[in-house]
DNA sequence: ATATTATCATTGCATATGCAAACATATAAC
DNA sequence: GTTATATGTTTGCATATGCAATGATAATAT
């Protein structure tokens, strides 16, 4: 390249993901916690608790999903439980395990904030998008990040 | 919609932007510490500083780029300054103004560092990406989240 | 000109979170 | 079977960060 800058399209876009995400965290963050009461994070994990097999995840596993410390998936549950949006729920094979679940009420809130995410999410891409520039949008994240649970 | 579930491909999508964020923190974070003792947040600030026009930033213009508190400017200052990444400057017609600008070690850091970045960026996409799929990929990133300074 | 209001930076406080250590339990090696 | 190693969860500690209040300065209104 015989000629000064580089087009570095592979850095802006990541940075284009780091800026995307601070606004719809903010955004996303400030209505579910008006709203229901819960933090986008509260969600999160509600959401994959549902999502999982069983309806239940153990600490560790929560943690790699959330991409957070595992210590951090045990102080977030405190008040969840408190709160009665979770529960816990012991392995009867390994006596280690300490599984969420939720609880009818926890899987009443959840269902009502993930509506409301939802509703968001359109919002988002509500002007200059179709259904298949969406489609294929979520389709290149998929490919930058894989669900790769385990 | 009579039959059951909705394709959610809204929130698919957001939900996509958020992993992707937390894996690519997660990665560039640790590299970019590692061999250039800069956190990514840090990097970021350098980066928005060089960027601006005149090379210079207030605490709270700063602040809206990264999308932090602008307390959070101040804290984030204090040891990069203290190294001499960065310094303040104060401005000639309003004193409550303190720039954040480079320092030319400064400088040289955050070129190295960013060179890091975008390598680990051009890792990123390496398989099955095409440049126009990149391009098209961060244009995509632009309408969700437009570059809003002010 | 003075008073009110707005803006910028900083600080105190509360909360959030990663890391390493500790503890309990399970798995593997022998 | 006992010992060593690995895994799941929790806690202590250090750091990071948002929010509200403070102080300084500027801009606006009257």
């Amino acid at each position: 390249m015989l000629n000064g800058m580089m087009t570095d399209s592979s850095s802006n876009a990541v940075l284009g993901i780091f800026r995307a995400n601070a606004i719809l965290e903010e955004r996303f963050t400030g209505a579910l916690s008006a709203v229901h009461g819960l933090a986008l994070k509260e969600l999160l994990l509600m959401l994959y608790v549902q999502r999982a097999p069983g309806s239940k995840l153990s600490r560790v596993d929560l943690a790699k999903r959330l991409h957070v410390n595992p210590s951090t998936v045990t102080r977030m549950t405190l008040p969840l439980e408190k709160i009665g949006m979770i529960a816990r729920e012991a392995d009867a094979r390994d006596a280690r395990l300490a599984y969420v679940t939720l609880t009818p009420s926890g899987e009443e809130r959840l269902n009502e904030a993930f509506a409301t995410l939802n509703r968001m999410s359109a919002d988002v891409f509500q002007d200059r998008w179709s259904e298949e520039d969406i489609e294929g949008f979520d389709s290149l994240l998929q490919r930058i990040a894989p669900h790769s649970y385990s």
